[in-house]
DNA sequence: AAATTACAGACTCACTTTATCTATAATAGA
DNA sequence: TCTATTATAGATAAAGTGAGTCTGTAATTT
């Protein structure tokens, strides 16, 4: 059992959002680049954490991505869950069980601390480890 | 993310085998045929078990399996770790960060929470749960 | 209208999971 | 010691998932 590669680049992607002046947008190419990332392999992750309302998109000339919710919104949770989704770790294969099972439950009590303890921890606690990228981007302005 | 098939049969067998009376065997057959299982593969669950000092195993005429430890002492996660790993559920790729990655930190520290808890939590707790299957077992006995 | 940007779909490649089948090794009891 | 019984190892295979590329399309600003 593993996170997917895919959740680690949401979660140093969002860390970047999160960082950005209120407001300003950080496009793509950019947010690839940093992570040394094919941009249209990011653009799919960046997808889902739009349609998961974390984050929303304009094109065009100037686009890029901002955050919707105040950045003190954004918990580690909502990443992970906007690309894992939102299964049970664990499910009871046993046909007639499958609700009895008492392994299922305390599986489940185990992955409700887990998830708990994820939406405490916010991104913005770490806002400040991304301010060096950003400054670097302003210096050299599209 | 989830946690395999394998680890489902792993812990209910386990759970079985926590509810014999001390020093009592139950074979592979029997095993597999609660859970609707081929004995060959369920075979190589178990000797993972083995292998991680869980259980023992005797061929021969009356063979089978038996617990090593104490029931009491069996948790939920020794038998997780023993089908899945103990690799950590996420590792930051980034070449250079990979331990200064604040964001690795978090993830470890929720990692810590939920083996804590599944350590906590014994397979003991449930042995009656499994005594049904057992006497139907002794009335038919081989 | 044109440049810029994000989005969607099809596709590939490699790895893992979930088995199955066959053959082999070890043990207990006659 | 022979034999039945039991567990183990190895080879194989089908299906699913993860990770990523490539090509083309849609939307927005200037």
């Amino acid at each position: 059992m593993k996170y997917s590669q895919a959740t680690n680049y949401a979660l140093h992607t969002m860390l970047h959002i999160v960082s950005l002046p209120s407001g300003t947008t950080l496009g793509l190419q950019q947010l690839a680049e940093i992570q040394a990332l094919s941009p249209t392999y990011l653009s799919k992750i960046l997808t889902k954490l739009v349609k998961a309302g974390l984050i929303e998109s304009t094109p065009g000339v100037h686009g890029g991505y901002k955050l919707v919710k105040p950045k003190e919104e954004v918990s580690f949770l909502d990443v992970i869950q906007a690309i894992e989704g939102t299964a049970s770790l664990f499910h009871c294969g046993a046909g007639l069980q499958h609700d009895s099972c008492v392994i299922q439950h305390v599986m489940k009590d185990a992955e409700a601390r887990l998830e708990s303890y994820l939406q405490e921890r916010k991104l913005v606690e770490f806002a400040h480890q991304s301010e060096d990228w950003l400054k670097r981007l302003e210096q050299q302005p599209v």
